[in-house]
DNA sequence: TACGGTTGGTGAACAGCGTTCACCAACCGG
DNA sequence: CCGGTTGGTGAACGCTGTTCACCAACCGTA
């Protein structure tokens, strides 16, 4: 709960963030990350209690930086879903690892801060015209085709804009 | 290349299986797949060349089983996208180790078993009417839906069931 | 029948992981 | 000056995947 993190901690957070992005979750380890840092393992466990705090940071982190984003791409957009659908996909195109970091795998949302997932989550809402089950089915999909395609799931000559203009459509309010 | 697997190999495939599905990810280790099958670790070397051949041979196993499922469920079935739909949804829920570990991180398709993956996607494409670029949409929901859903990363309060019928409605052949 | 190669097992070891522990130096307020 | 907190340390534990040298049993052939 003392969601206050030490300098150094905010240090340490910065860094990991770093380390995942550019060498992917196997180089987050936390004798690495303190050697980053210019500090041993232990001294980690001074100023975070545990990997998964240290992820959960990351993660907050993250959902703030995408409710930024998205909220920027549907301001002032014409067709929201379409924007919203385009930062989508280029946010998990620029940080794979981040992106798998924040959505794969149970998250415990408690050790999450507060508000950061609803406030990257209220443009869609609003963009599918309040309807939650069309909010929640148009996520699917979005997640859907970000992590096949950051995983590299379809094959090399599926033609991806096609897919997700086919999904987008599909979810347009009003539609189906 | 040499896909054959010694008896031993394949009791340790089938052992690999249930010790996932039984413990998750985190009890699949070398050294207790070993212990199960009352024989030490490097054995299992012996057998298969390493921990990600294992992987893939449950893997290539589950997709063959997934194939064999869907097949039935959309055997003359009327909407057969809505019974694809439950029946990956059941597939899922009922194993969702299983399934995170087929679909979670990129895959080397190289070390799957052949045909398998594509034996899986068939009915799909043809529910959907033969539209590749409308399979891979309604593919990228089903996959987020499902992972989302195993992954309780949707509020408990939510409607799940309304949220697949209006994607299923989104993808159904000449929608949208 | 004796021999040689393959098959499949073993214990020991290595490097790396997350984490805990006892310890210690420096700082800071009373 | 003194006591407590803060933040660092090296050593260690148990776990991981994996490699190594070794060895016993089997099996086909000379």
């Amino acid at each position: 709960m003392p969601d206050e993190l030490s300098p150094r901690g905010r240090e340490l957070v910065a860094a990991a963030r770093v380390l995942l992005e550019a060498e992917g979750p196997e180089g987050l380890s936390m004798r690495r990350l303190a050697e980053r840092v210019g500090v041993t393992a232990p001294s980690v466990y001074k100023h975070l209690p545990d990997k998964a705090a240290l992820e959960h940071a990351v993660i907050s982190d993250a959902f703030a930086e995408m409710a930024v984003a998205f909220a920027a791409a549907v301001d002032g957009a014409g067709d929201r879903l379409g924007a919203l659908a385009t930062a989508y996909r280029r946010f998990a195109s620029a940080h794979p690892h981040l992106y798998r970091l924040m959505t794969t795998r149970p998250l415990d949302r408690g050790r999450l801060r507060a508000g950061v997932e609803a406030a990257a989550a209220a443009p869609l809402v609003a963009a599918v015209g309040g309807d939650a089950d069309a909010a929640r089915a148009a996520w699917a999909f979005a997640h859907g085709m970000a992590i096949l395609e950051i995983d590299g799931r379809f094959p090399p000559d599926a033609d991806l804009d096609a897919a997700w203009a086919r999904g987008i459509a599909a979810f347009r309010p009003g539609a189906a």
